[in-house]
RNA sequence: GCCCGGAUGGUGAAAUCGGCAGACACAGCGGACUUAAAAUCCGCAGACCUUAACCGGUCGUGGGGGUUCAAGUCCCCCUCCGGGCACCA
């Protein structure tokens, strides 16, 4: 502030806190010092801290969910420059992807355009915030520089056979106009489209073998301890391992030597099975139904059925029903011949879409061969005497088996083992685990994202594009308001190409990737974006993974974070880093909700980042955002509190301008004094506060109670004003509580704390003066308030020494007279004294 | 059906290791300042009963049971809400 104006305002009755002319000129102090969020080379001696929030989709607007995300991120990283920490605190754009389309269709704007202005809009909202990015190291995916080491990965995944090329049956979204891999449909439904129902399709598509790390990243979970437990548990429901064991039955009377093969999680029962159940679209079922013309309609009809159900998302409640095959299959255990049928409860897409149907252990079983009047047969029970209990019988912990053969009297859980190593001994099965996880397909019949490098020609096949000739670019000016077909497959002069073996006429892939590769790996791209001859240099990120705490929504749980560990593994695996995890901690915070639901437009309870900061300052939008609620969980956005908040800030704001002059010009030596009592207590306060805060920061996060206990900190200051005009709290104490006082505000209030840092005459940025530490001796407290019990119930509060033994406690607890009156003519049978805590007398 | 969370005043919430339930705020009420209002400052504030008032008492953390001197917190059972998976063989 300029000098006239300070004087100025001081002659005012009152210097008002006005966070609108503060913010900006703070921040364009901090902008003239481009390296103060730069993260330092390694040879900076300073541990790494690398704090990263989930980049956002580029969409023209922040949203308060944004802004609570962005607030945590920032005071942490705040936070561990003040302890001395090498901070990484990047910032990017998830810039692909199929909005920038439907705008561009909508206002005949072209997706790149559309993107990079909604990019420069969110960028000065950032800014504005305050937000301490390293806006040197921003990563944008759209462009060449980043989507072509997407293409670069494709093409080391194709080498290892990670990527590769197969006809299958894929979700559609008839919105989207596209395939949709299996993550990205909820409840049968689009993640893009809430109400749009997924269809199947065949098509031919490129995957990702991500099963092929099925195991790792299931056992990779254990190990994830800074993971919230919810987060862990969504990933291993998704990658459903199961182990059972496959065994194959040959079909009986069979001219070509068929076979059906089952997968079973419960191998021991294979003696009680009495038919096998086949999908309807099982192979050998499409087989016998193109010459069997009384099955080919019963399947038409049940694989339309299934359909049906599938699209309404009500599989689950089809009633049970099925049709026999007239075929029969071979028991390899027993020899028996069991009929085959096909059921509508059998799906292709899992195990081998063909069961062993035993209704005496399995629900499902029981009920359809109840339906169908198909034996029943028992061979499990608690022990060989019992034999009566209801059928199903499901347990298998203590349980042995009952009528089957040589495998009589053997416990269950033996029984799986060492049934599956006889089935695979003599040839007719094995062991296995099946997953629910599926491949992830990543080809998207859409234009605004990045091209496949595979040409395709008539003599040599699927080729790769060699790298020396990526990036292959997008092309722009392409039409995509058609919505049949790739778009790219309408631009011939991207289409026609040349082999790059044979050097004929060849034609380019024309899908382009799915979005989430582009976030599969930009974490690792900030730690060098600007690299021309790799992704990024493995000794940059080797320094600065794993990301110390990832912070984002927990809507990511499954998608972005189980392909992202993917990626990393096979990047690792690749040879271009050491760690197997991009995230040692992960941070899921809670949503931004209004009037209880979650801000949507359609619902009118959208609250505009800009109205809040424009009306209270960034200050106070952020700090509330960190005050209404812990992290975690959801947080109702409600005016009031800011204006609360900003009331609070006032508060700080005035009672550092009032000694802020006297403590400027007086001599900053300290000196050695006799602290007056007031002047203890408000140091006391001080240190209390600060060991709160800083053991917060040390994992729980509650910022809502740190923010309280400066609140209170600051009411005791305020009830102390006459203390300090007096004197009895002196220029000394002073100084070191107002001092501290901006220090504790840095990371959730960084203008207010940078503005009242400078008032008090000090030097420097706030955010990087040292973390004050808390001192145990000064936070102590001489005398404690205990609690008095008699019987468990409140009688009275005690004032007793902080030091006080328990005979000494007891002796103050039993002078006290209200609880002689509660004893009087009882007896005390038992007094517990917890020293520091409370005093309970037991009476009788 | 299986798994993971959650439920505390009018509202957001606090109680981190079994030890005073409701910190800190918001909204509300009362007061000071003001011609007035805003802003600011000071104070009250879980519910119920009792009292003229003070005092005093009872109940109270979704419901029911239990362990304990002591339970929002631990154990068992149940309800409701949110989320994930699901004819997964």
């Amino acid at each position: 502030m300029p000098e006239a104006t300070r004087n100025a305002d001081q002659n005012a009755a009152e210097v008002r806190y006005n966070p609108a002319e503060i913010e900006p000129r703070q921040q364009a102090k901090w902008d003239a010092d481009a390296s103060l969020y730069a993260a330092e080379p390694h040879s900076s001696g300073k541990p790494k801290y690398y704090v990263l929030e989930m980049l956002p989709y580029p969409s023209g607007k922040l949203h308060m969910g944004h802004v609570r995300n962005y607030s945590i991120g920032d005071a942490l990283a705040r936070y561990q420059w003040m302890n001395g920490f090498n901070v990484l605190h990047p910032m990017g754009w998830d810039s692909f992807g199929l909005p920038a389309e439907n705008a561009a269709i909508k206002n005949n704007t072209a997706p790149r355009k559309w993107t990079l202005n909604n990019i420069a809009e969110m960028r000065k909202q950032m800014h504005r915030m305050g937000l301490s990015y390293d806006w040197a190291r921003e990563v944008t995916t759209c462009l060449p520089a980043y989507y072509r080491w997407n293409q670069w990965f494709f093409l080391e995944m194709y080498k290892r056979d990670l990527a590769f090329r197969k006809k299958s049956r894929l979700n559609w979204c008839p919105k989207c106009n596209t395939v949709l891999a299996n993550e990205q449909v909820v409840s049968g439904h689009c993640w893009r489209h809430e109400d749009t129902l997924v269809e199947q399709r065949d098509l031919t598509q490129w995957f990702f073998r991500i099963t092929r790390y099925a195991d790792e990243l299931l056992d990779g979970l254990d190990k994830l301890e800074g993971w919230p437990e919810k987060v862990r548990t969504m990933q291993r429901n998704w990658i459903g391992r199961s182990e059972g064991a496959e065994v194959t039955f040959a079909v009986d009377g069979c001219t070509d030597n068929m076979s059906i093969t089952v997968f079973t999680t419960r191998i021991d029962t294979i003696f009680g099975a009495t038919s096998l159940q086949l999908a309807p679209d099982h192979p050998i079922v499409k087989h016998w139904a193109s010459f069997d013309g009384e099955l080919a309609p019963a399947v038409e009809e049940m694989l339309a059925q299934q359909k049906t159900a599938r699209d309404t998302d009500a599989l689950g409640e089809l009633p049970k029903y099925g049709v026999p095959t007239g075929r029969f299959a071979i028991n390899p255990f027993n020899g028996e011949r069991l009929p085959i049928w096909i059921a509508n409860y059998v799906l292709s897409g899992y195990g081998t879409g063909a069961v062993m149907s035993v209704p005496a252990h399995d629900e499902r079983d029981f009920e359809f061969a109840t339906k169908y009047g198909l034996p029943i047969r028992r061979v499990v029970a608690p022990n060989l005497d019992t034999d009566d209990l209801p059928l199903p019988y499901t347990d298998k912990t203590e349980a042995v088996l009952i009528d089957s053969g040589e495998w009589t009297g053997e416990p269950v859980l033996e029984a799986l083992e060492k049934m599956a190593k006889h089935a695979e001994a003599n040839g007719f099965g094995r062991a296995t685990v099946t997953y629910r996880l599926k491949d992830w397909g990543v080809s998207r019949q859409r234009y605004w994202g990045t091209p496949i490098p595979i040409v395709y020609c008539e003599k040599c096949g699927a080729q790769p594009v060699p790298e020396s000739q990526l990036p292959v670019l997008l092309p722009e000016n392409v039409d995509i308001a058609d919505v049949n077909g790739s778009p790219l497959s309408r631009v011939p002069e991207f289409v026609n190409t040349t082999c790059p073996v044979c050097d004929g006429p060849a034609t380019r892939e024309t899908d382009t990737m799915d979005t989430f590769v582009d976030s599969s790996w930009y974490f690792y791209s900030y730690t060098e974006p600007k690299n021309s001859s790799a992704p990024f240099g493995s000794d940059e990120a080797n320094y600065w993974f794993e990301i110390d705490q990832y912070i984002g929504g927990v809507e990511h749980a499954i998608l972005h974070l189980i392909y992202s560990r993917f990626w990393t593994k096979v990047m690792r695996d690749i040879g271009l880093i050491k760690n197997s995890e991009p995230a040692t901690r992960l941070f899921t915070q809670g949503m931004v909700i209004k009037n209880g639901a979650k801000m949507s437009k359609s619902k009118g309870n959208v609250v505009s980042p800009d109205d809040m900061i424009a009306k209270y300052g960034a200050d106070a939008t952020r700090m509330y955002a960190l005050f209404a609620a812990p992290p975690d969980r959801d947080l109702e956005w409600q005016e009031e509190g800011v204006a609360g908040i900003s009331r609070f800030l006032s508060r700080v704001y005035r009672i550092v301008m009032k000694y802020a002059p006297a403590l400027r010009s007086s001599d900053h030596g300290i000196t050695q004094e006799a602290l007056s009592t007031a002047g203890q207590r408000l140091l006391r306060k001080q240190h209390q506060t600060l060991a709160k805060i800083t053991l917060d920061f040390s994992g729980r996060w509650h910022f809502n109670t740190c923010i309280a206990s400066v609140m209170m900190l600051v009411n005791e200051l305020v009830a102390s004003e006459s203390a300090m005009d007096s004197g009895e709290v002196s220029p000394t104490t002073q100084r070191e509580l107002f001092r501290s006082l901006t220090l504790m505000l840095a990371p959730f209030a960084p203008f207010v704390a940078q503005e009242l840092w400078e008032e008090l005459g000090n030097e420097g940025v706030v955010f990087r003066q040292p973390w004050p530490k808390a001192d145990a001796e000064l936070a102590r407290e001489d005398e404690i308030e205990i609690p008095v019990q008699v019987n468990g119930k409140l009688v009275n509060v005690v004032k007793v020494a902080a030091e006080a033994d328990v005979e000494a406690i007891k002796a103050i607890a039993h002078a006290d007279e209200k609880v002689a009156g509660r004893v009087a003519g009882k007896t005390v049978v038992k007094v517990i004294v917890v020293p520091g805590k409370l005093v309970n007398l037991v009476v009788k």
